[in-house]
DNA sequence: CGGACAAGCTGA
DNA sequence: CAGCTTGTCCGG
């Protein structure tokens, strides 16, 4: 049997020898372990784009293959066939080698300008520009853009929507945050963000990014309320990159914008900006970038601004009244000073007869479970994984799980095979149990795991994890049980999170106009971010908080990395030649901590990647 | 990533 | 030494 084409064999194009009139660009394969750039030729007949046409174009045959830069183009690669980018146009490969062609153009790719933004954010994260090409591509093939259209400046947003909620008076208006290059707007929890995204949309081809898909949807559908229509991620990115404007969460960070003039990213302090996996981008810092390289203003929203934002921009606070008024009355119940008649210590008489009135009433608590921590009622025993020695879970009233190792076993007693236990710590379901006693009436249990429908029929007590912050429509009271579980969590942004919690809470339930009220449980009733929301004044926290952070060295006044996997300690290793302070390993994890991001960047670039796995995490979120 | 090829192990 | 697994290398 002689040369069968098989599926698997295609047929492929012979490599060829260079000549030097040949056409032949750069191409990084979609192969994640080869970071490379390969050269390839351009058949005869394709066409090869040069400069992004500015004012397009003459008619040219249909059907011919187009390169541009950015192109998605399959090559052939070691018998296969895959995936790559078009990165450079004009290579000029050594004169003895033997080049491929490419196989095919799939369609249009990354813009330029988000080629570059690319190389910039591989190099900001430590991580492989292919991460970045990923990003910036559509997720379908897109072969044919139509003419660029002048959108009408504002697109029907001139004006301000008249909005249900009220917008928050800064003196000078929405339109006064975009005549800078990055300005940070402290914007209450109950004010409404539309005008400032229409002082955007007013200038232009505007980008808006929002944390979550819930708030993307929201915001498109009231835009499209306006008639404004917005490309969204990733089935509009034919349209973004017509001119349209895109509004999207993460990953919109990546659309194409031909025509930027304004960048928009609502509560900016959210964590979700951030990618998990490696590398760890974060959109507003991408959105950030990508401002200032187009020259356009950049706008960042945020009810309690992150100290990342505020070292990045100038600041723009509304009147003290204005934002008083947006956020809701706060109630301190202090722990250590009113006198509990239950012996649980979660329910203080306030709570209770909060639970017997008629508001509704929203319980935060952030365990989730039955009980973390179980001890035998007779012998005190702790109940303790027999594999691993962590503490055993109760998940219901049957049995005990491991959270670390998932080992089961029943609700008996190692040592001395009593039924009954204390629970030590208790979680969600147990405090349901509860305060479902303490209300006479049913309390809805609702965290990260709970049916898509279980927030749409809660009644009128809920009790959860936060959770319960994002998918609650409504309530008027948020009351949060412990907040120093939370407040004292070992992360040094705990504080932080804590603060965007109750600024979801606020929303929950509306400013004091509105009659909205957290209650806030805890021993620390002194702690910033608590004194923060009881004053309605972000910024008590914002200064506290910097002085702590610039004293101890910790982010946004440093640069933090963490490493981990096999390659690690190398890594590691190297970059403290290079006058960084390392850290750990706890576990297989090492910290290593620069004075900045780019001498981070420079130094992990210099150092480069060792050939075991590493995974670099530049700003690491549980640290 | 995934194919190619080399080196290492096993059983007859 | 065929037949198979495991490891290392490399891509235009």
């Amino acid at each position: 049997m002689t040369d069968t084409t098989t599926a698997d064999s295609l047929p492929e194009a012979p490599a060829v020898a260079v000549t030097g009139t040949e056409r032949v660009v750069g191409v990084v394969p979609d192969v994640p372990a080869l970071d490379r750039v390969l050269d390839y030729l351009v058949p005869d007949g394709w066409l090869v784009e040069q400069a992004p046409a500015a004012d397009e174009s003459p008619s040219r045959p249909a059907g011919v293959p187009t390169l541009r830069l950015g192109s998605v183009v399959r090559i052939p690669l070691q018998g296969r066939r895959v995936r790559g980018w078009v990165v450079d146009l004009a290579r000029e490969p050594a004169a003895d080698v033997r080049l491929r062609p490419l196989a095919k153009v799939t369609g249009w790719g990354p813009p330029p300008d988000l080629l570059e933004l690319g190389e910039w954010a591989a190099w900001r994260w430590s991580g492989r520009r292919l991460a970045f090409l990923r990003a910036a591509t559509p997720e379908r093939a897109v072969t044919y853009l139509p003419e660029r259209r002048r959108l009408d400046r504002g697109q029907g947003l001139a004006k301000p929507a008249t909005a249900a909620r009220p917008a928050a008076e800064h003196p000078d208006g929405p339109a006064k945050a975009f005549e800078s290059d990055l300005t940070v707007v402290r914007l209450p929890p109950d004010a409404d963000e539309l005008p400032w995204i229409a002082a955007g949309m007013a200038l232009g081809q505007t980008l808006v990014l929002a944390p979550g898909h819930d708030e993307v949807s929201q915001l498109s559908a009231r835009l499209r309320g306006q008639g404004v229509q917005v490309a969204r991620h990733p089935e509009g990115w034919a349209s973004a990159a017509t001119g349209q404007s895109v509004v999207g969460s993460r990953a919109a960070a990546w659309m194409p914008a031909p025509d930027l003039r304004a960048v928009v990213v609502i509560d900016e302090h959210d964590q979700r900006y951030q990618e998990e996996r490696a590398p760890t981008w974060n959109a507003r810092d991408v959105a950030i970038e990508r401002a200032r390289r187009a020259g356009v203003p950049c706008v960042l929203l945020s009810p309690v601004p992150s100290l990342e934002a505020l070292v990045a921009g100038r600041l723009l606070v509304p009147s003290r009244a204005e934002e008083r008024a947006n956020w809701p009355i706060v109630e301190v119940v202090d722990r250590t000073t009113d006198d509990d008649p239950h012996r649980h210590g979660l329910y203080s008489p306030r709570l209770v007869s909060l639970l017997r009135s008629d508001a509704r009433v929203a319980v935060v608590f952030n365990r989730t479970g039955r009980a973390r921590l179980l001890a035998c009622q007779r012998c005190s025993r702790l109940a303790t994984c027999e594999r691993c020695q962590a503490a055993l879970a109760s998940v219901d009233q049957q049995g005990l799980l491991c959270p670390r190792c998932d080992f089961q076993r029943p609700l008996v007693c190692e040592k001395c095979g009593d039924t009954r236990f204390r629970l030590l710590r208790a979680g969600v379901a147990r405090v349901r149990e509860e305060l479902e006693a303490l209300a006479g009436e049913p309390v809805t249990e609702l965290t990260a795991a709970s049916a898509p429908d279980v927030a749409r029929h809660a009644g009128r007590l809920t009790v959860g994890t936060a959770a319960v912050l994002h998918r609650l429509e409504h309530a008027d009271v948020v009351v949060f049980l412990d907040l120093d579980a939370d407040l004292c969590a070992p992360r040094f942004r705990a504080s932080d999170q804590v603060l965007g919690q109750l600024a979801l809470a606020a929303r929950l339930t509306g400013g004091r106009r509105a009659g909205g009220r957290l209650l806030l449980q805890t021993r620390q009733p002194h702690h910033d971010a608590i004194q923060a929301v009881l004053h309605a004044d972000p910024g008590r926290y914002a200064r506290a908080e910097a002085v702590r952070r610039r004293e101890l060295a910790l982010p946004p006044f440093c640069a933090l990395a963490e490493f981990s996997g096999p390659g690690a300690a190398a890594v590691a290793a190297a970059l403290a030649l290079r006058g960084n302070t390392l850290l750990g390993p706890i576990g297989d994890r090492y910290l290593v901590k620069a004075p900045d991001h780019a001498s981070l960047a420079n130094a992990l670039a210099a150092v480069g990647r060792p050939a075991e796995r590493v995974r670099i995490a530049v700003d690491p979120l549980d640290v």
